[in-house]
RNA sequence: UCCUGGGUAGCUCAGUCGGUAGAGCAGGUGACUGUUAAUCACCCUGUCGGGGGUUCGAAUCCCUCCCCGGGAGCCA
């Protein structure tokens, strides 16, 4: 009696002279005299499996010899060395049952490699392909790890509204969710009336959770989130979703430079994991996606990450013999090609930068003592950009209420999270991180739609 | 949304001066072979992104729309 295995579980184990059973796809057919060579992938790792599959089996011409990419199939057999160069173990078949055909004329996916523009072309087959199963292996492996490493240190999880009726951020733009009549939507003053809408006003799908993450964080103490995000966004790049993952921890009792270290620790725990537990999939990236991609993750490791200020990073973009496309002054937000540069060419590693203007940044970060910059902190990485973003809030009432009025907003609609500071405020602080970015920059994939599984772009959401 | 480069066989691409379309891979058939991007021979495959225009004639020139890549803005 045979038992099953995962792929991944008999190549790791390799318990020869055991018969065993696998499930899976077929990868590839090669035949040889008297017996052909099966590929077998079940997704549960990079590797395949080698079958021996030989004539006198039954069925052999029926249907191994009409085996091809796509094909799904249970096999059984007797796990042996394999004499041959190229894997450690094969398995001698010694009964091959068809689960479902995969024509060769229709089926999209072949043997050889395909563009990831295709593949994006076909999301309900691409995870069958050797790059994006690892992605999708790889991007499991990190959820886990962003919630050992919060759990680890003892952070509650909380799930923030994916439906929110809070516009707090003010900036992005926001899907609405309805069920008006959209052919008949009521109206009152000339704008759609949303007393009559579901909720009775209007609701968005979030494009944060840190304003509801804050009210946990002053009753739990150290907290965070870990969901979908929705920026309703015309923005056609390489790193940008409409729909996307974001991390959002939110730390009682922290200031900017605690909040910092955290940030700096969790880049390094994710892809110390990853390393760990993904070795196979980082490999296959680095030969196939992206050359330097396991050199630029040790060094992540080994170094720690470079901090200047905004104040020294304008000092230091005006005074390189470097000359940008876009003009370098104190008080404008740092451009790509600025932060590039300094990232990728001054530090050549991850770099903090810290205190930003309070002009260019939201009205909940602290305002420093010098009344001009806010405890803001953005974290970049090469090939990427920003990562992270993230500040100490504001816990003084009275210049909280001064941000909410000079960013021009009523803080009449901020009433419930300026309790937050009337009733038993603390300092506090938080960063989000977008999941999706880090995987790029764990998997050295260059868009970002290769990265989630399904992706949401401006004019494009398959499935 | 802006700038820029593309869209030709199932996939990746070539296509000269405007003259009526090709290669590699995949697929099919056969040969060979402990193979592993197998190899060799032969065969099949086209709305040249859509629409309009110029021309005797358009994959090629012009207009327009759609889609994709790269860069930018916004950000995570």
């Amino acid at each position: 009696m045979s038992q099953y295995f995962r792929i991944a579980k008999i190549l790791s184990e390799q318990p020869i002279g055991q018969a065993v059973e696998i499930k899976g796809w077929i990868r590839t057919r090669r035949d040889s005299k008297g017996f052909s060579f099966l590929e077998v992938n079940d997704g549960s790792c990079v590797a395949n499996l080698q079958v021996i599959a030989e004539e006198n089996l039954p069925r052999y011409a029926d249907d191994i010899l009409r085996l091809t990419t796509g094909c799904s199939v249970r096999i059984s057999g007797l796990l042996a060395a394999s004499p041959a160069k190229g894997q450690a173990v094969e398995l001698k078949a010694t009964e091959v049952e068809v689960y479902g055909w995969a024509d060769p004329e229709a089926y999209p996916l072949q043997k050889k490699r395909h563009s990831f523009e295709f593949l994006r072309e076909i999301a309900h087959l691409r995870p069958r392909t050797n790059s994006l199963g690892a992605v999708a292996r790889v991007r499991s492996a990190l959820s886990f790890a962003v919630h050992r490493f919060f759990q680890e240190q003892g952070f509650q999880y909380i799930h923030t509204p994916i439906i929110t009726t809070s516009d707090c951020e003010g900036a992005g733009e926001m899907f609405t969710v309805t069920t008006l009549d959209l052919n008949n939507v009521p109206r009152k003053d000339g704008r759609p009336d949303f007393s009559q809408d579901f909720f009775g006003r209007q609701a968005n799908l979030t494009v944060s959770g840190q304003l509801e993450a804050e009210i946990y964080c002053l009753a739990l103490g150290n907290v965070y989130t870990f969901g979908p995000t929705f920026r309703a966004e015309n923005s056609n790049t390489s790193r940008h979703l409409a729909e996307f993952w974001m991390i959002e921890p939110e730390m009682a009792f922290c200031d900017l430079s605690q909040d910092m270290q955290v940030a700096e620790a969790f880049i390094k725990y994710l892809v110390q994991y990853v390393l760990d537990h993904c070795p196979d999939e980082i490999e296959l990236f680095t030969n196939f996606v992206d050359k330097g991609l396991k050199a630029r993750l040790a060094t992540v490791l080994e170094q720690n990450f470079a901090k200047i200020t905004y104040t020294e990073a304008i000092d230091r973009l005006t005074s390189c013999d470097r000359t940008f496309n876009f003009p370098v002054a104190w008080g404008a937000d740092l451009q790509s090609e600025h932060e590039r540069y300094l990232c990728e060419e001054v530090f050549k590693r991850p770099l903090i930068v810290s205190d930003y203007p309070k002009s260019i940044k939201p009205f909940y970060m602290r305002v420093n003592d010098d009344n001009t910059t806010v405890a803001a902190m953005d974290i970049l990485v090469p090939g990427i950009g920003e990562i992270i973003g993230g500040s100490q809030r504001e816990e003084r009432y009275d210049n909280l209420v001064s941000r909410i009025e000079e960013m021009g907003l009523n803080p009449e609609e901020y009433d419930w999270y300026l309790d937050l500071r009337r009733y038993g405020t603390i300092p506090h602080a938080g960063f989000g991180l977008g999941f999706e970015r880090l995987i790029q920059f764990v998997s050295g994939m260059a868009n970002i739609r290769e990265v989630i599984p399904f992706p949401r772009t401006p004019g494009s959401a398959a499935l």
